[in-house]
This record gives structure tokens, sequence and C-alpha cells, in this order.
DNA sequence: TTCCCTGCAAAAGTTTTGCACTACT
DNA sequence: AGTAGTGCAAAACTTTTGCAGGGAA
């Protein structure tokens, strides 16, 4: 059991610039990679995704397990963590460890982003800046190191709890 | 068993401005900070956290572990996780998730640093840069939200590693 | 028909806890 | 003496793996 998670869309891009059917999208990549890979798409293995690309993100594998026994109670565990790694290879779902136990898992393939985190609600909001990835460009490049990814996490409170408390 | 670690001393602040005896200001530390709460000072624990601030940073319980053992053999790893927690609670330590099952500690009470990871050899690099504090706090206010704390970590290709490959 | 996939259960890895015993202050 | 600390073993929790049976291509 972990902290509850609250979700905010923020600074999504504006509705009419995303394609109208995300989720058959995804699943259309999906059954995509994995012909591409020679793997087989099946029962469990499309409840599982269509779960995941349709809920909110930042799931972790006890929430997303909970949600797909809703609608296919015969699901096991080693289905869930097995389909997980399976996004992953392609390339549709990233990991992330917040500071917690579990991992959690979110959409991949959009466009990069970073997280804050309210320490009161837990409420995750994704952020982007452009100046904020230059400068950590500048600064690999004067440690002599060549960046490969990032992960930046702010912790604090959300505007929201702020005026609460 | 996890990636091993190597450890670059990375800008850190020039040696005269250090106490010459970090370890002894530290155990002290440690007595006091242990005195105030009504715990003990013991065998264990003396041991637990003079190896602790021997050694390099970013260790794991398993590690420390291992390396306690060398100097008292009798010490289990329940007393290993409830010292780490201990010097968590003294303010003496931190606690970071990397992209890994296991956590890492590092001294605490120092100025505080970000990370930079090579995912080649697993060297972490400490360092700062007030700039990206500014910009970070600057990309805050835009969201309307009060910073705490943060993590970044950067990872990709040391200079050595670069080189080589 | 051939592998791949599945669920179950057991294992593995990390961290925590219960308990009887020990040892600081 | 009294209370907190210790080691051990077992439990808890998350994730992985072995295996025998089932199903997609």
């Amino acid at each position: 059991m972990a902290r509850e998670e609250t979700i905010a869309a923020a600074e999504q891009p504006p509705a009419e610039r995303r394609p109208r059917n995300k989720m058959q999208d995804r699943m259309e990549t999906f059954h995509a990679r994995m012909r591409e890979r020679g793997l087989k798409s099946t029962g469990p293995r499309e409840d599982i995704a269509r779960v995941f690309f349709e809920l909110h993100r930042h799931i972790s594998a006890e929430e997303l397990y909970a949600e797909v026994k809703k609608i296919n109670p015969h699901v096991g565990y080693a289905t869930i963590y097995r389909t997980l790694k399976l996004l992953k290879d392609c390339e549709l779902l990233s990991e992330r460890h917040f500071d917690e136990g579990q991992a959690r898992y979110e959409v991949a393939g959009e466009q990069h982003h970073d997280h804050f985190i309210c320490e009161k609600c837990g409420k995750i909001v994704e952020f982007e800046d452009e100046g904020l990835e230059r400068m950590q460009q500048a600064v690999a490049q004067k440690m002599g190191v060549t960046l490969q990814r990032h992960k930046l996490e702010l912790y604090g409170l959300c505007g929201e709890c702020r005026r609460k408390g």
C-alpha cells in the first residue's frame, strides 16, 4: 500500500493538437511492436495495456493489478509485471522511482517532462521547461560528461495545499 | 547484489575550509543528538556510524553491512537498518533512490548537491549549480507552487567512459 | 502444430518486526 | 535497576522465475 496519488493535468498541449484517439493509436503501436518482435497479442495483454493507457499516469503495479482485476479477475501479478516490462520494451511505458519503495509507471513516447510532487496531498504535476534543459546540458558540459537522460523532481506544496495550510 | 559504484570527489569545497576531522565532528554530533533523544550510544551504533562516515558516499545497506561485518562480525542486518534510520532521524544521513531496487545512503548536513551517474561504469559525481537552483525556483513560481526540496539526477557517460567507448 | 503466454506458487531481494536476551546510563 | 538496544529469525512487501497447462499464429 502506497501513498495515494491525485492527478493534475498540467500544461498539456492543447487538445486540438493531440490525435483524437490516443488510446487506439497506442494500442495499434503496441500491436505493431509485438508483431515486429514475433510476440502474440493476447487477452490479458490487451486488458492490461488498455487499462494502463486509459488510466491516469504514475500508476503502481499494485494499482494496475487492482484495476485490471475489475475487468478480468483471472489475471495474475506475474502477467502484470511481464506486460509492464513488455510495454517498456516497446517504448510505450517508462518506469519511475519516486521516493517510495515501489515503482510507478507512465505512458512514454510523449514529450519529455519532469515532475512536481506535492508533499501534502501527493498530487503529481508534470511540467517541462526549455531553460532548465539547456542549463542542465551546460552543467554537464562543464563537468566533461555526456548527458543521456535526466530526472528532475520538485517537491513542495501545491497552490491548493498552501492556501489551505 | 547491486551495481558496483565508483566514487569521484567532484567540486568539493577546498580542504582548508572544511573542518580537519569531519569524522570526529560527526561522531560528536551523533552522540549529542542521541543524548537529546534519550537514546544510548552503543558498540554496534558506534561501529556502523563510524564506517558510514568513513566510507565513501552512496553506500547501500548491503555494502554497509559487509563493511561493518569486517570490524564487527557480530552485527546483524536489523541493526544496520535501525541505525541507518536513526542517523536519518539525527539528520546526519539522507536516503536516495536512484534507478535501482535498493536505497543508497549518504552523509547529510553537507551543502546541497545533485548527482551525475555514469550509465556505463556507475560512477557517481556530485555537483552543485546555483543557476539551476534559481531556475527551478522560477519554474516553481510559474506553476504557483512552493518548493521545499528537489532531486536532480543526470545520467550519461562520464569523460573516461566516453573516451574509452 | 509450434511456440509463446498464462496463472499459480514458490523464490528472490530488500526492509521491517517480534521476541528473548544483553548492556548502556 | 530500569529501559533501550541487539541478534536472530520470521514476516512483509515488491518483483521475478519455474513449471505445467492453454492458446494465438
